[in-house]
DNA sequence: ATGACGCTTCGGCCACGGCCGAAACATCGG
DNA sequence: CCGATGTTTCGGCCGTGGCCGAAGCGTCAT
């Protein structure tokens, strides 16, 4: 029998549950929530996040470890946690979407809304409105091919060869396939939380986000998940992807503001 | 500003929180899991595979139609509940799928396993090895083209002729562009949950359930999301899609038992 | 009409779990 | 070695919420 068959089973409604469980307390949601930026966060940082107090997090985070919901690396004094796996970080996805649908209720449409709706990582990947004008022009150079439903998404040989000059290697032994056999889809469409429009995930659109950063066309914003794209990044992005410059202004939509810097983080 | 942009806001931790909370106890976990099978079930029977009492149950079901999980429709002296909306099924996948990795936790391999995993509704597609198999006869057939990594998947001129023929109306109004300004994709491929393999879902998924239900090819057990392939099914499977006969073996394993009728349901 | 059945509401019990303050433990800097 | 800082453990408080039995309200059948 095959031996993957034999070793996977049913998930039960209790292991559900349990997962969900966890996911289901606003203290522990807002902290995953910050997670899902991409980089590790400290408990401390969590705490604030989470607006408890660090005794009331630690046990928090115990909880969620233990259940192999985020993972602990001890540096130093400080503990840096992250989502312990994709599988999570497209469960907390898919309540995103769901979570923007339920009934009309009081949602504050703060001041970094704009900044986050505008370009924000998304575990590991690019969002926001900067991430659906990147797959646009992508598919209106060629690079891209999109089915007709918008969902299918594949380079074409051209844009093999443009990528690959960008520096994304993207047959590279970089992500093999999985214990589970199967390799991570190359770029994968993935419905953006705030614009409703799909953009880049995947390989590709993991690989773009660290290319991105590592030029400095995009920079972190440290207490958030918001990035900032620099002058040059703006600059380089229309110069190489032909990203139309009203791209902030969305489907017709005003332009929104971007992150600025904010209090800057103490670890590396 | 657009005004899907304008009114859509960030989901908030709290409502995150609200969503996974409901489908954090371990009975309203087992009542949405039964859901997940696609037809509309009654509160009597959901409070059968919750294992807990009627006016808890009736509770619970309060609570999630309240939130907009689960949706009511009375008929009589039944009320039918089903999931609300795709979104919620699709937090549930992500929440099998993460389920499935965690520690190796007891994980009883009842006897309905086999059948399951043989061939179930996932909401409102096929599931199961024989998804997985025929997924696998369409793409030999060049009825379907998947990419490398085996993610997108597109039916090719000669399928859509092919599937129209069979009854499938791809292009069909059935099922246009949500509120959300996007339509449904045609044919995505869903992971498989026990085969972790990919499989057909999306529009062509649900269509070709449907259409099998229809042609009496497939058959629904009664309490259970698995389903019995007939014996006219089998035959006409493997000559119409060229299903390969040994498909029960999947990967090279052992055959699986095939699901039997159980106590007939009493509703339409 | 009268009983049977399905579902919901009500009332009350009880346990689980989130929260914090105090204190212990670890690490870094001087 | 000694404070400062980050994190965890401990103890205890208290609200939330799951659970059931009894009772109420519909719908269907005879």
């Amino acid at each position: 029998m095959n031996q993957l068959a034999a070793t996977t089973s049913f998930a039960s409604g209790a292991r559900i549950a349990e997962i969900a469980a966890l996911l289901g307390d606003p203290a522990r949601a807002n902290m995953l929530l910050a997670l899902m930026g991409g980089p590790a966060l400290t408990a401390g940082e969590l705490a604030r996040h989470a607006g408890v107090s660090a005794p009331t997090t630690s046990g928090h985070l115990a909880k969620l470890a233990a259940a192999g919901v985020v993972a602990a690396r001890a540096q130093g004094r400080h503990r840096y946690y992250r989502l312990a796996s994709r599988e999570i970080a497209e469960v907390l996805h898919a309540l995103m979407l769901a979570a923007t649908l339920g009934p009309p209720r009081h949602r504050p449409p703060g001041p970094r809304d704009g900044a986050l709706r505008l370009a924000r990582s998304c575990y590991d990947h690019l969002a926001g409105r900067l991430a659906v004008a990147l797959l646009g022009a992508l598919e209106a150079q060629g690079h891209l091919r999109l089915s007709s439903d918008g969902e299918a998404v594949e380079p074409t040989p051209q844009g093999r060869a443009f990528l690959a000059d960008f520096g994304l290697d993207l047959d590279g032994a970089g992500e093999r396939a999985g214990k589970g056999g199967r390799a991570r889809p190359l770029c994968r469409t993935c419905l953006d939380w705030s614009e409703r429009r799909p953009h880049l995930s995947g390989r590709l659109g993991a690989g773009l986000l660290e290319r991105l950063l590592t030029l400095g066309w995009l920079a972190r914003v440290p207490g958030s998940r918001a990035l900032t794209l620099t002058r040059a990044g703006e600059a380089g992005l229309i110069a190489t992807f032909h990203l139309p410059p009203d791209w902030r202004e969305g489907e017709g939509g005003a332009p929104v503001q971007m992150a600025r810097q904010q209090t800057p983080r103490t670890h590396p």
